[in-house]
DNA sequence: CTAATTTCTTGATTTTTGTCAAGAGCGAAA
DNA sequence: TTTCGCTCTTGACAAAAATCAAGAAATTAG
């Protein structure tokens, strides 16, 4: 079983790399396509095991977002706050890549503020050993550009669900994907990043148990 | 005068390069920063210019987007329909470069429509053709990435102004910058393009007015 | 130039969503 | 356990936005 946790190589060098990495890797391949096994190996072990605390914040507004964080359990929820409200962007989950990508690219202080809803395991990466990985994958700079592309559309779809659905159908079209999230995060962060207020939210709820 | 038109290299060869193409490489430096003038020559003699005419299509939805387009002059809507209306996603003016990112890249059936609201000259170039700037200028998959980053901040920004703004304030927020559009191009189609109808924006606008 | 078509405006009305306020439920902490 | 604070729900009402319908204005086609 030991090796399970702790691979060997062909001459017997511990790999120092935790058996929930794997997870890490597992993802990296959905997101990113067929890399390597020991180029995956190596981009995982560029990636730091850290926890951050309910309540706690792994980025705020105007701060400059210096590294790419997985959630490997937890809930993050990224937002900014306007004069009247905090509207939340995004709830990320397991699995997720979070970040303010403008910040981490630009080195401009970030729009979004980043909380931990809940004790959260994160795998992060700096921006400097990100860059690491592009030295040593050379194919990586393009899966990096088809994953960005992809990110893109999702956001373009976002936007159309805005233009085109009432909040009755972002709600239902939202819960057919993350239903989930329902009985695990504040509702009121929800209905933000849907777009509509608590009690809204609430009584569209209300209305599609019965 | 001549030479504004052709100018001429040191030893005076004339370069195949019509006068207009400056405004492209104009924009392409504005928006892909700093490239060398002989690539830039190079990246632009890869564009080929075409007119389309007003109620003609660049692209329908379900075909596959081939080609990226920039707008000389004239107006592109990129919309797409939904079994009671069609949603207008964009207007891209002068300037812009139009294409169904998704479908150029993955070659997957494109998602968008894009029609020309008047006559409209653009500069294109096909999917082949832009592998090959990647090839002449190998900073170019640097620049493109930043440039998608800049894209994508521009989404997360849109998809903020639906989940913390009224119509009113989506409308006088776009016409803070976009002016020009408000009498040239079917009010309907800003209208859809900011999330609302035609209705709405006419008595905003009045309100605006007055 | 005129007729036809499309687009825009306006009013009346309905629907959707937001606001305000009160209370219920629930979990965290003393 | 009991209290405190936070979250969620609910009702009453207000505001925002959509819908429907008619007509005016502008544009296009003949």
């Amino acid at each position: 079983m030991l090796n399970e946790v702790f691979p060997l190589t062909d001459d017997n060098r511990i790999i120092p790399n935790p058996q929930n990495m794997t997870e890490l890797e597992q993802y990296i391949q959905s997101y990113f396509g067929v890399v390597d096994t020991e180029d995956l190996k190596t981009i995982v072990s560029l990636f730091t095991s850290t926890t951050i605390k309910k309540g706690e914040y792994l980025l705020k507004t105007g701060k400059r977002c210096d590294k790419l964080s997985f959630v490997q359990s937890g809930f993050l929820r990224i937002f900014a706050a306007t004069e009247e409200k905090e509207v939340t962007q995004w709830i990320s989950t397991k699995g997720y890549f979070t970040i303010d990508l403008s910040s981490f690219v630009f080195d401009t202080p970030s729009r979004w503020s980043i909380q931990a809803l809940v004790d959260t395991e994160l795998y992060s990466i700096t921006k400097e050993d990100y860059k690491k990985i592009g030295d040593v994958v050379p194919k990586w700079r393009e899966l990096e550009k088809l994953f960005l592309v992809r990110c893109f559309t999702i956001l373009e779809d976002r936007i159309f669900s805005h233009l085109s659905m009432t909040a009755e159908e972002r709600y239902n079209l939202f819960f057919a994907y993350n239903r989930e999230l329902l009985n695990q995060v504040p509702l009121q962060y929800i209905a933000s990043m849907l777009g509509m207020t608590p009690e809204t939210f609430s009584r569209i709820r209300k209305k599609q148990l019965a």
